[in-house]
DNA sequence: GTCTATAGTCGGATAGAC
DNA sequence: GTCTATCCGACTATAGAC
């Protein structure tokens, strides 16, 4: 992954000290949380940096600068440029697993066994997926950063998959309820087609703006998406389950 | 757009002189085809390698080595690294008419005006978007570079739009037909939540092959999806309909 | 038309003061 | 924990030989 050095780094190793070694010199709060807070910003400027460069094109100067800390910052909070990056993955996972967590976890209730049931789970799901991808001003950051590891796919990857692959499952589970049928390729790729209605406003957002001569995706025309695909999903299931 | 250079440049003039400035001197025909040889492996390098890294992140000593030509040539045949990245663009979207254009050509035949032939119509389009997008070796390289563009539009936005909104624009009058209504934004955006279905086993495609356990999307694969979205293609529209 | 050599700029990483 | 100064490799673009 690091093309311009050839020097051998401490790479990955993250260096940051523990609390525990701070010793016992006393600090202030401001003082005590400078750490943390620079690390927050640096990760947060770098999501953004690298979502939008990749990874080889981003710089760390840039990340640095966008998040008013020093350029060693991140050599000392992260040990280098390729560990920012997957501690970036690590931040985007877990922002969307708070986001869509709680979401999935109530649908991975067993009294969902119905295909009633599991038909109004899966409009919860779907509601909250166009949400967190579409309505939320981070969500453009994530998604550039988690299209470019799909198509190009690293070390990152892994780690968003961690909690992409665990959604699918459970979006899996609950489409082979409402068809009563047990889980299956022909149930998973139905799982993504859906997902790609979706999708597709996001990652051909320029297309559909400019085809739509939409200014921006804002909550009218988020609901007009959301109403067409619950449509849809409803036409889908409805044809699949005759 | 160009980022580490400061000084002037010609930038997009493209500077290949035309066949007439040639002057009189004789050449063999394998020396006189050498230019355009040299230009089309830049292109091709360059689209694989800007779609890869992206704008920035690509360099012109890469490209110029996966072109097995010299780094001058760049400039000598485009005007530099920007312009390059034009031609790329022209080329990728040049590339996608030649392969969908005859089939968006046909369908534009006034003779297609019951849902019926409509039907048969866009089963033919679907058909040959599937093939070219997820079919070709040379799709990938197209989407990563587009997706790019969608993601973050340049310049070279504009050139691919000429395609792809004339594309929606076909496909809109088709299903407004099969609907029997007129064109409106519901239309319009179930176009694209049918192009979604396709897409997304492009754009997140490795999401796709880990979770169905495929190695690579190869003709067994992509007959499976291509029979589900016509399912569904079919679903939607007749649970539209009504 | 293609190549080598080179100028000028910017990249990631580090050392050491504070 | 943060900062400045610095190393040195790699970048784009150019000039000029061939």
């Amino acid at each position: 992954m690091a093309k311009r050095t050839k020097r051998k780094t401490t790479s990955a190793a993250v260096r940051r000290p523990g609390a525990g070694e701070r010793g016992s010199r006393p600090y202030r709060r401001a003082q005590r949380d400078r750490g943390a807070e620079t690390r927050a910003q640096l990760i947060d400027a770098a999501l953004d940096v690298f979502g939008r460069l990749g990874y080889e094109g981003a710089t760390t100067r840039v990340i640095a600068k966008a998040a008013n800390a020093n350029l060693a910052a991140i050599v000392y909070h992260f040990g280098g440029k390729e560990a920012l990056y997957l501690a970036v993955a690590e931040h985007v996972a877990a922002s969307i697993a708070a986001r869509i967590g709680p979401v999935l976890a109530a649908i991975d209730d067993p009294a969902i066994d119905t295909p009633e049931a599991a038909q109004a789970a899966l409009a919860r799901l779907v509601d909250t997926f166009v949400d967190v991808l579409l309505g939320s001003a981070e969500a453009e950051r994530w998604a550039r950063f988690i299209v470019r590891e799909q198509m190009q796919p690293t070390a990152a990857f892994d780690i968003i998959y961690r909690f992409l692959g665990g959604a699918v499952a459970t979006a899996t589970r609950l489409v082979a309820t409402i068809l009563a049928r047990p889980e299956s390729d022909e149930v998973r790729l139905r799982v993504f087609t859906i997902v790609g209605q979706v999708l597709v406003f996001r990652v051909a957002q320029a297309l559909v703006l400019r085809a739509m001569k939409w200014r921006s995706l804002g909550d009218r025309e988020r609901a007009a998406v959301k109403a067409l695909v619950m449509e849809n999903i409803a036409a889908i299931l409805s044809g699949a389950a005759s």
